[in-house]
DNA sequence: TTGCTCCTCACGTCACGTGAGGTGGC
DNA sequence: TTGCTCCTCACGTCACGTGAGGTGGC
């Protein structure tokens, strides 16, 4: 081990903060729902003082943070990371469904776009006085709008 | 005209949820924030009745919210809705502004998968005990988070 | 009387951000 | 004494959703 090499001492707020991205308000917060462990206090100025093992625990919350993770997936990866290296299937789960999720806002996003799109080139067609356009262009807004609203409830089956 | 034709009646507030796709309570609320104009009640029952006008303006806000637009900006659009067909051009640029702000939200989503990407190859790496590529992927891992904060911080300044 | 739709508050949600007002050590 | 970092509440944000408790007309 290069311990003896490498400093060992321990961080404020700020420094973990700058370290692991997450803002001071964000760290307090993760802090004080228990999704991170309590950080030991210094005796007399009762300020956090983070130990090298709260960095990486602080670090891996950062990722799953980064990944735009709801708080109780992010729970129960950490929970299983506590168990040891036996869950790694777990995490590559976890992640994994946070990627279909994340692909499901990717096709709901587009469907917006679409939308906009076909809302533009109505507009284009009112200012054109073309009739017959605005007319297909009507219809289409339409069906995307039915789509857009099933869109939503679908994702919204998926977060429940 | 075919008003002749066309059945002129009013709506209750169940009727204008189905037919444009918000929910009652998104209604209510609406009308509160004063994003659509108070709606006439029923003299005695004090319900809503949405009339045929009513319907049109609701409908176009239904549109609005399909393309995930801030409220601030539904009330811009619809402000110039109600000046007249003269700022068409004024509707079709914050439609475009909005298309913009879903790219780069697609850009975001995108970077979280290709983050989480790394993630499930570093853990499988782990799994595997191939050194060499934990890290790699560590590192990729790295400049990956990098990205990701510079890209919030970018579509936050874009939101104000 | 029972059902139904509708009403108005008020509080809950999600993941924090933002002050206000105060403290410890240089 | 001044600055600095840090602290703890409590309330704000965004766009609604969700009850609780009540009303009017069939």
């Amino acid at each position: 081990m290069n311990r003896a090499v490498t400093e060992i001492r321990d961080y404020s707020i700020q420094e973990t903060s700058r370290i692991s991205g997450l803002s001071e308000s964000t760290l307090r917060y993760y802090e004080s729902i228990g999704l991170i462990d309590p950080i030991a206090r210094d005796t007399s100025s009762h300020h956090r003082r983070y130990s090298e093992r709260d960095l990486d625990s602080v670090i891996a919350t950062a990722c799953l943070n980064a990944t735009g993770m709801s708080i109780p997936d992010m729970r129960a990866y950490l929970r299983n990371r506590a168990e040891g290296a036996s869950s790694a299937a777990d995490q590559i789960e976890l992640l994994e469904r946070q990627r279909r999720r994340l692909a499901d806002e990717v096709v709901f996003v587009r469907l917006r776009q679409q939308y906009i799109d076909v809302k533009v080139a109505y507009w284009r067609a009112v200012r054109d006085d073309d009739a017959v356009s605005v007319r297909s262009l009507t219809a289409q807004a339409h069906d995307l709008a039915a789509l857009l609203r099933s869109a939503r409830s679908a994702s919204d089956k998926e977060a429940a």
